[in-house]
DNA sequence: ACAAAAGTGTTTGGAATACACCCATGC
DNA sequence: GCATGGGTGTATTCCAAACACTTTTGT
């Protein structure tokens, strides 16, 4: 066929790149959706993705095909799994190499929905079945993020840059799906030396209105050269 | 060309897998490298890896060539990550997907090198500098091996069915590049509830015997079902 | 008997957990 | 003033780290 012409010796697989993407509304953990508008898995949902470019790497093709999809940029980004399953596309063999973002919900808009292109975000328990093997990319996904967010601070890569809290608490417990006693964490929290607290409040709250605060990501970087660890 | 018979309508980056062997001698971790005959990077040491076959997922793949390449098989292998700067190969574009491996060094005898293909343990610590970006791929995979050894024992892979606490000592001490109180160590091993002892001892030291130990699987996987962790 | 390395148990300090009262705000 | 949720400190428990003497074996 004409519109065939990159030809090998040997048959190579199709790559390409998936984004896991988890946002936080301030009450629950969410993941980004785009809904397929053709087959295979039409109407069904999956991660934005798509294939990798000769001159990128799969990271950059991860953030071009995310930035394409959604409008997300500038946003924490790791790689997570690569996914080579032989039966994994009905069209033929393609293998993903997935990542996983963090993103702060409020500075983006959804770019609002034509009809080839649905984006939504869902609840992390309310996550429907999924395209290809993207089940399995959000489990693995979901692992990956609570056992990162027990020794990295990647927590405030959701979170605005002024946060208090009980919302950062809200966000530990819905990641790692327990409880945290409110006394017990703030005390742990705040070991670890990374906050700032502000003497701003969160204003027009019918009850004692909580502190900001802010993560001192110069301790951090500091912390982070001298070898340091933390647990939470 | 002739030989050109696999055409795609886009361009695809070759796919291939490396894997990076850990072994331990009884008395520090080492590495299996082979050393390429052929350019480019003739003459240097690089990971055992090929081409990915379109009937196999990148997993399947790393075992065959880690068979093909060094007589290993049955071993503990995961996937590692990914690598796919767009310079990482100087032939062309080519994607590589690592895994590494703990083999059991007493159960292999190395392929008697021909001039094609030599295999050789270096010590961790004694690696010359490698082919391709193999420098950064073993740089993942000791951190991995790291952090992997603190809370799954993996440790069990790498030693005989049979072992001792120093030895058991010594193989922690390698992979984390840190010294540990001997009697802490041992407290803390056999706090987890995975060993088995043994009455044997070892034979002919010219000292106080150490005893057999083993490590009790069935154990593991029953704490494993039930969601257990630990930490050492 | 001596050298070399293994086996073992206790004490101590720090971190994690459990736990309860007071405070600020809007209605 | 009441309902709601936020802020804070202490007592206790548990785990990790520090630490030294005795035992076994070959020469």
């Amino acid at each position: 066929m004409d519109t065939q012409k990159y030809c090998y010796e040997y048959p190579r697989p199709a790559l390409t790149t998936d984004c896991v993407i988890f946002g936080f509304d301030g009450i629950e953990i969410n993941v980004l959706l785009i809904e397929r508008g053709i087959e295979p898995f039409k109407g069904k949902w999956a991660f934005p993705g798509g294939f990798v470019r000769m001159d990128e790497s799969t990271e950059e093709g991860a953030k071009r095909e995310l930035f394409e999809e959604t409008g997300i940029k500038d946003v924490f980004i790791e790689q997570l799994y690569t996914f080579s399953d032989v039966q994994r596309d009905p069209r033929g063999r393609v293998v993903t190499v997935a990542y996983f973002a963090l993103v702060k919900t409020s500075e983006y808009q959804l770019l609002a929905g034509d009809d080839a292109m649905k984006a939504q975000w869902f609840k992390l328990k309310d996550v429907p079945s999924l395209a290809f093997d993207h089940d399995l990319v959000l489990r693995k996904a979901h692992n990956r993020l609570k056992s990162k967010i027990r020794n990295q601070p990647i927590g405030f890569e959701l979170l605005d840059a002024k946060f208090t809290m009980p919302q950062l608490q809200l966000l530990y417990e819905s990641i790692l799906e327990i409880k945290f006693d409110r006394r017990n964490f703030s005390n742990k929290i705040m070991k670890t030396g990374l906050l700032i607290q502000l003497d701003e409040k969160v204003p027009n709250v019918p009850h004692r209105a909580p502190r900001y605060l802010m993560f001192n990501k110069k301790k951090y970087n500091e912390l982070q050269s001298s070898g340091f660890n933390f647990e939470i």
